[in-house]
DNA sequence: ATTCATTATAGATAATTATCTATAGATACG
DNA sequence: CGTATCTATAGATAATTATCTATAATGAAT
């Protein structure tokens, strides 16, 4: 038997005859002719090589290799069926896989909205990549994820981003600070105190950086560290001031204060930057549709700063395109 | 996913380059050249409306889409594999059904074939009809039957016959009868005892009867039965004579004795029919091909009569000719 | 940056398929 | 024994498929 030129369509009308137990029922249902029915099922026997229908009693009867090859295509196209279905629950983002790359501090705030999201799409598998800014740029260079978030994006030549949250960078003291009670602070006030600082290059470190040069202001004594939990708590038990992602404190935090310093908050946001030059997967658009749906029910209001719509425009509109 | 026009062939060729890794690899490996598999997989990808296959460092590697049609298409194409070898065994013999119709005197023999037959060919079903010669014939002309066992065929227009088995009719007596002991027996002797007869339609009258008048002879009283176990039992019992097929008695036979009367043995011979419109089932071939092979083994060699060869030879060239 | 191998595209062609209409041959029913 | 209903065959045609050669584009590896 010579499958070569078999067709899932001679499989549906053979499956269709046996099923109707006579030809011209099953043009009938199929919206056939007869003729177009018999030639095909001719055609079909002779690629089996063997007889597959017999007439009995009035009634199309298969004959034992035509009930195998019966069995045989129910199974095959109930196979492709389920194919089908899944296709469609891939491309409804129902199920998949899709990975996001983060910048570290931005693991203070993404999982409140995975968490939700993996809730309601539990079949998609989500990696989920933390690392500095140095670390994501490769991987964005590379290609290697269907998401990154940062806050500073680097070139968008070939990506596009939207933000979702505001990310507000805020100078924290210990509470018994003798600036702690003050109305208002200057900058140049605090930069006489030890500043706990990132590793330049990362994203917070850099926006400080270059606020105080437009400030006209210079660092005096630092010390640097690389996480903000360390800094956190360095400011915590008196080792100097900084300034943080208002994210980075835990919602009760006794033991600092945001101190009122002219000029902070320094407004930055966190955004989804995606490729266009990578076939985005249609789970990581679902995480993104969810997203936009979900942003105001996962993080605090005062945070809240929704501009996924227009990220999910350009991206259907490039989707379409193709 | 429209399957309407997918092609099993399609998918070979894309279960082959998944299995490759590699267009070029598995151009080769199906001897085809590359851009030849290059379209094909760009069709299969239209047809499935979605990427199937993306470039991994180098080789490559299916989408998850691509994945789960790789699943789909091997265990399709698995299924038609064995269906091919469905469809092998059934040529073969070594499988499917047929169905054999007897006369009521040929059930003492056949289970000696049927039984060794069946041992070798467990996978096959057989269906045995048993009943009189009117009965085999109303079948015979319905078709209802891939072989029939006759040892006078109906007219052999639409079918074709081969002798496997001598059937020779003997007269039989008590063992205490006064014409036991003797030599030799003219059957003008037996003709004034009351004779036990089969039913006029039924094979051994029938040659019983015409050869009777052959030698100009006439019926004496007679005891009609329907059953060749009835007339044995009944002769054994000493209510009269009988012409009975020697396959009737049993090996030893302590009550009953052969007479010797001249012009007995008549000979005759079983057969198998096979009807020429009718096509015949490959395991109805293969029992034919085990009857030829292993009558020898199956009856005593004084009944051997293996002509099959000579039927099967027939039924070649039919075969050969549709 | 050059080169080698891989993949994609274009253009061509023969074969095959999917369908139809019209018609002939079979079968079953009253 | 017609008649209605089925199935099979023939002939036609447009669409699709399978395959090639030649060539361009990509991409990985010196």
């Amino acid at each position: 038997m010579n499958s070569r030129h078999l067709t899932f369509r001679l499989l549906q009308v053979y499956a269709a005859v046996v099923g109707a137990g006579s030809v011209s029922e099953a043009a009938r249902r199929l919206h056939l002719t007869q003729p177009t029915v018999s030639q095909q099922l001719k055609r079909l026997a002779e690629t089996v090589g063997e007889p597959l229908l017999e007439s009995r009693q009035g009634r199309l009867a298969p004959t034992e290799a035509g009930a195998e090859l019966y069995r045989a295509s129910r199974e095959v196209l109930g196979r492709f069926d389920d194919f089908g279905d899944y296709l469609e629950a891939l491309r409804g983002g129902e199920r998949g896989r899709f990975s996001i790359a983060l910048v570290n501090t931005a693991q203070y705030v993404l999982p409140r909205l995975l968490g939700p999201y993996s809730q309601a799409f539990p079949e998609v598998d989500v990696t989920v990549h933390i690392g500095n800014r140095r670390h994501m740029l490769t991987r964005f260079e590379r290609q290697e994820d269907d998401l990154y978030v940062f806050s500073h994006p680097p070139s968008l030549a070939h990506a596009v981003a939207g933000r979702f949250l505001r990310n507000p960078l805020v100078a924290v003291a210990p509470r018994d600070h003798p600036l702690a009670g003050r109305e208002r602070v200057a900058m140049s006030e605090l930069l006489g105190e030890r500043m706990l600082l990132r590793e330049p290059g990362s994203a917070t470190r850099m926006l400080f950086d270059s606020w105080l040069q437009e400030q006209g202001l210079t660092l005096g004594p630092t010390l640097q560290m690389a996480s903000n939990e360390a800094i956190r708590v360095g400011v915590a038990s008196g080792m100097g001031l900084a300034v943080l992602s208002e994210h980075v404190l835990p919602s009760e935090h006794p033991d600092l204060v945001i101190l009122p310093v002219a000029g902070l908050p320094l407004e930055s946001h966190w955004q989804f930057i995606v490729r266009r030059d990578r076939r985005l997967s249609h789970a990581a658009l679902g995480f993104l549709r969810f997203a936009e749906g979900h942003l105001g029910e996962c993080v605090e209001s005062r945070f809240l700063c929704n501009e996924l719509a227009g990220l999910l425009g350009r991206l259907e509109v490039a989707d379409a395109a193709s």
